[in-house]
Order: C-alpha cells, then sequence, then structure tokens
DNA sequence: GTTTTATATGTAGTTATTTACATATGGTGC
DNA sequence: GCACCATATGTAAATAACTACATATAAAAC
C-alpha cells in the first residue's frame, strides 16, 4: 500500500466520492499535505478495489457524464486504522525555497526581495483560506469535540496548516526586510 | 537541471567537496531540506560534470580510497546564481504525519499518544541540533552579517528550521494531550 | 455555430527517487 | 585471522510521481 492509498482511504472513511471529488479533495484541504493528480488517483482506486478495500457503483447522471462513486470496505477502515497509529519515521523535508535560501548570498538583492515578498504573499493567502475553514469548522462543529470524531481530526490538521503558514510567511517577510535593510544601508 | 543538482552547486560553491562528503551533507544540515541518497549524487554530478558546472580532479589518499574532489566552474556559479531567485510555484508538501491525522478519529487513543510523543520527541532532538548549530554559527561568524555571505544564508536556511521543529514538535504534544485528557475524562 | 469550461475517466511515456546490488581500501575489535 | 565499520564510488531494478495524451458529455460564453 502506498501513501496516497490511505490518503484516498483517509477521505473514503468519512464520505463516498468519485474519483473526480477525490482529485478535487486532494487539492484542498486534505492535499495542501499529500498532493496527487488524477492520473494517479485513477489507477490507484483500482489497486484498493484490486485488494478489496474499496467498493464503487456506477452513478448515471443527466448533466453531466455518469460517474463511478467509491465506498470504504469494513477491510480497508481496518488498513486505515493500523495505519494511522503505525510505527513511522520522520519524513525528509523537501523544501526549494529553503534549500535556494542556502545560497542567497550569490543572488542579485532585488530579485530576491522580489521572490520571498512573492511567497510570503502567497503563504499569507494561503493562511488566510485556512482560517476560513477553521471559523467555518467551529460554526458548524462547535466546541464540544471529542477526539474520535472526524471534525476534530480535520481542526487538528487545520491547526499545524496554520501555523505552519503563519511561520512560513512571517520567515519569507523577514528574508525579504534583511535585504530591503542592507538595500537602503549601502 | 534537476533540483538536486542545484542543491550540489549551492554546497560546491562554498567549497570543494568529494561526492561521498556530499552525501553526508545531504543529510544535514541542507539535507533537512533536501535529501538525497549517494546512488542519485553520483550520476548526479556527471550530468554536471558534463555540462561544464563542476570539474573534478582526482586526489589520492593513504589511510582512505582514493577520491574525486569536485570544484564549481564560473559557468556553474552563473547557473545556481540564476536559479536562485528565478521564478517559482509553492511546491507540494508531503507530510505523512499530519495526513494521518486528518484520519486520526478512527485510531486507538493510546497507540496516537504512543505515536505523537515519539514524534514530538524526534522533532525536540532536531530542535536542539539546530539551536546548537546556530550557537556555533553566532560563535564563529558573529552578529556583524552581510547577506551577501554565506554564513547569513546559513543562517536564514536555520532560521527556518528552528521555527519549523518548534512549531512541529508544539503541534505534536499538543495533539498526545488532547489524547491524553479524553482519556482522563472517561 | 464554435470555443471554452466543468464534469468525468482513463493510459502512455518520462523523470525522480529509493532499494538493492557490487566492489575496493584500510583501520579497529574480537 | 576474520568480521565489522567508515571511507569511497558506482550501477541496476523497482517504484512513485508528473506531464502529456486521449476521449466523452453538457452547459455556458461568444
Amino acid at each position: 500500500m502506498t501513501t496516497l492509498g490511505y490518503a484516498l482511504l483517509g477521505l473514503l472513511a468519512r464520505e463516498p466520492f468519485s474519483g473526480y471529488e477525490l482529485a478535487q479533495k486532494m487539492k484542498a484541504p486534505i492535499g495542501c499535505f499529500w498532493h496527487a493528480k488524477h492520473s494517479q488517483i485513477y489507477p490507484e482506486l483500482a489497486k484498493l478495489k484490486a485488494q478489496g478495500l474499496v467498493n464503487h457503483e456506477l452513478v448515471e447522471q443527466q448533466e453531466h457524464p455518469d460517474k463511478k462513486v467509491y465506498t470504504i470496505t469494513p477491510a480497508g477502515r481496518d488498513a486505515l486504522r493500523q495505519w494511522v497509529t503505525a510505527p513511522m519515521e520522520v519524513p525528509h523535508v523537501r523544501d526549494e525555497l529553503v534549500l535556494r535560501a542556502y545560497s542567497l548570498w550569490l543572488a542579485d538583492p532585488q530579485a530576491a526581495i522580489l521572490l520571498f515578498r512573492t511567497h510570503e504573499q502567497r503563504h499569507v493567502e494561503q493562511l488566510r483560506r485556512y482560517e476560513a475553514l477553521q471559523q467555518k469548522l467551529m460554526e458548524e462543529a462547535g466546541a464540544k469535540q471529542q477526539v474520535d470524531s472526524p471534525d476534530f481530526s480535520s481542526y487538528v490538521t487545520l491547526a499545524l496548516g496554520i501555523g505552519y503558514e503563519r511561520l512560513y510567511s512571517e520567515w519569507c517577510r523577514w528574508v525579504a526586510e534583511q535585504f530591503e535593510q542592507a538595500d537602503t544601508t549601502l
């Protein structure tokens, strides 16, 4: 089983979806932590079906092409439950912007400011989207959350996302400011 | 050019290294943001050589096998300088633990506590390592940092690493506490 | 009418990355 | 003497992931 397989099971454990809908979900919110394109999702769903972890039924539509709606099986739910708390190594972080920062001493200062201001803005925008989702979640689900409710899990995931985007956007801003100050100093 | 190629150029722009030494560096500190195994590094160095971005000379050793020491060329330095501030999309975050958190509502609470306490500890350890590196960097390089010095770039990279590990370890602790509190409530 | 957009599902080819295989030197521990 | 470990450099095979190709419906835009 691949991680993508468990990501799909994680969505299907909450409610049934078609491949197309799963591809949408893999953009946001869950896709913010594990991304995949439809070209990887359709074959993965076929594998899950072959392993008996999901079923699908054909749903005929009038206004759109027919779709296959996938449902998680008891075996799929068991596999997901086991995976969630299975021992796991700390994964390797892959962050190209931080990698670039390591060679920033070579860069043209104005170009560096532009790059980091652009990324600051993008992370601020993502932060706003997360905060809106959190607001919505609080209104719908309220504060009386139990650890065994899907809404609590969503909240936990969002909490890291918000912290991460806040940290990242502030780091981008700080880097840009260092170059801006160096520029006025000369 | 692949991102790994630029990662290697980023190291060689500071000082010459052999493939083996580069493989060590790709574990820490730069490897904390872009990891690679030696099986990927050796072929990548050959490609950089073929493109004229690096050169190498054979260094004979007595106590160890001979090694190839790679040096960046002016063309390599130019390519790196251009790449550092080139337009870049926000990359997709891939974080299996956050993905698991999304399905945590299915988990056995005791297993969840164990998983998140384990990861909290690992991230605290990584945080301590980063803080020690920062301490060392401050002692060696001092506070009078210019944006065009490699030490400043190292400091910038480390700053995000420290923020990230602090955020992540605290998030793990908070998640574990939620399950611990739920456990005593019942 | 024709193009574009959103829905809907796939396959093919390519690249990136990991795991495993493969070899060689010289020092240390048993 | 032999195993193990760090140093040192590679290749081969497998998998994961992305880009591009491929098709089809129906609504909306132009």
